[in-house]
DNA sequence: CGCGGCTTTGATGTTCATCAAGTAAAGTGG
DNA sequence: CCACTTTACTTGATGAACATCAAAGCCGCG
């Protein structure tokens, strides 16, 4: 093996699989990682785009900042997911920022090897099409979902998402703030409390401070469906 | 010239500059145009991804239907627009549905054709990655403005795209009905039109029917940024 | 210890949806 | 072409959904 990075299912599937042994190695060349403690931000909007990066490890949160200086999140990243993602081909600066929710590890390469393999291996090029746009397309999704739903189904999304998606267990240590949730959903911090305290009255979740116990996860997905 | 298709931007752009005399043959071959009536479904949700699709001429909504039926608005499409986007290369089936909205022509292209494009072409696929890139960087950012905004800024953004980015000008027939608004926005269709109305006694734009006329820029600007 | 940020609840007000009713406009069949 | 139906648009009245303001408890941290 050349890289460090066995276990890597980025590796396995975007390079592995598709290089060969010279391609491989400027792989190797180009890449990067670093462990990263929570709360850092990592990129900053505005911020040249100089590496294409993903998350091999932990939990990010993407954002954009408001005219008034308030915070908008737009999805939360984990271990697999591209950072670099919706804008990174297309313009030269990052247009959301990226703060890491617990320690993370992120795996980066120089866009220029990236734009090189993309121009010069066709395979690879499609692989990368095929996973930007899946990306895109997921957070689109929740957005839309996002601008149709009632608060309740809006925070039922979030419950979802890290019940479905990051922790794959009834039981959990929920990774954001109240707050955050309401700079993802549009709705305001006291709703957001207010509608976690009526799960819980109504028996379809157990809260202690962070840690969410989901008691009733077919309602929760009822109430995220029909409103 | 070997395409009948001389004046389009997509082919400049994407086929001219960068293939060889057979690739452009093979493009040619692969390529169907198409003269649409308004008001005529393109594409249905589950359908299955067969070619590729843009916009020559015309205007096209893109839509996704709620289980209780509802259909919701993703984004509105327009000359050298992509119609397959933000999961054409990531799905074997539509996720949204297309219809159009006047008179339009669309272009397509065999999938396979483009795919094999992309896989022997580098240059090519790049082009591709980020023009699609830029194509879902736009409807996610219209789509966060609409979870953070009001009832004001939510409309007013709808009049301003439709100035800025379609008409180009100040005095226009709107496309879309009072119903289709609400759809992309998320309001329902009497807060569409008070807030239309409100606009109109404010002094902001004059409304005869369909036929808006933006008299007052700056404000609906500021309206849109600040709330 | 004290300070600041996060969380929670209650009281109140604003924003927006819903219901109802009516007018205008546009297609449909005779 | 006109009666007829349907669809789009508009306004008002009302209520529900959600935000804001205020106050208080909690917790981590210097």
């Amino acid at each position: 093996m050349i890289c460090s990075c066995n276990e890597c299912h980025i590796k396995k599937i975007f390079f592995e699989s598709l290089l060969d042994k010279d391609d491989l190695e400027k792989y190797c060349n180009a890449k990067s990682e670093q462990l990263i403690p929570a709360g850092t931000t990592i990129i900053n909007e505005g911020d040249e785009i100089k590496s294409f990066k993903y998350l091999y490890k932990g939990l990010i949160k993407l954002y954009r900042t408001n005219k008034d200086g308030t915070q908008q999140i737009i999805s939360f990243g984990k271990p697999m997911d591209f950072v670099s993602i919706h804008n990174i081909f297309s313009q030269k600066k990052y247009n959301y920022s990226v703060t890491t929710l617990e320690e993370s590890k992120v795996c980066r390469f120089d866009m220029s090897a990236i734009e090189e393999l993309i121009r010069s291996n066709g395979v690879f090029a499609q692989k990368i099409l095929e996973t930007t746009n899946a990306t895109s397309n997921k957070i689109l999704t929740s957005s839309l979902n996002l601008i149709s739903k009632s608060m309740y189904g809006k925070v039922a999304s979030v419950l979802l998402f890290f019940l479905d998606d990051v922790f794959m267990s009834n039981e959990f240590d929920l990774p954001i703030s109240r707050k955050e949730i309401a700079q993802y959903t549009g709705l305001s911090i006291e709703t957001v409390i207010r509608v976690i305290s009526t799960f819980r009255s109504d028996g379809l979740i157990k809260v202690y401070g962070k840690r969410i116990e989901i008691i009733d996860r077919e309602s929760l997905e009822a109430i995220f469906e029909h409103s």
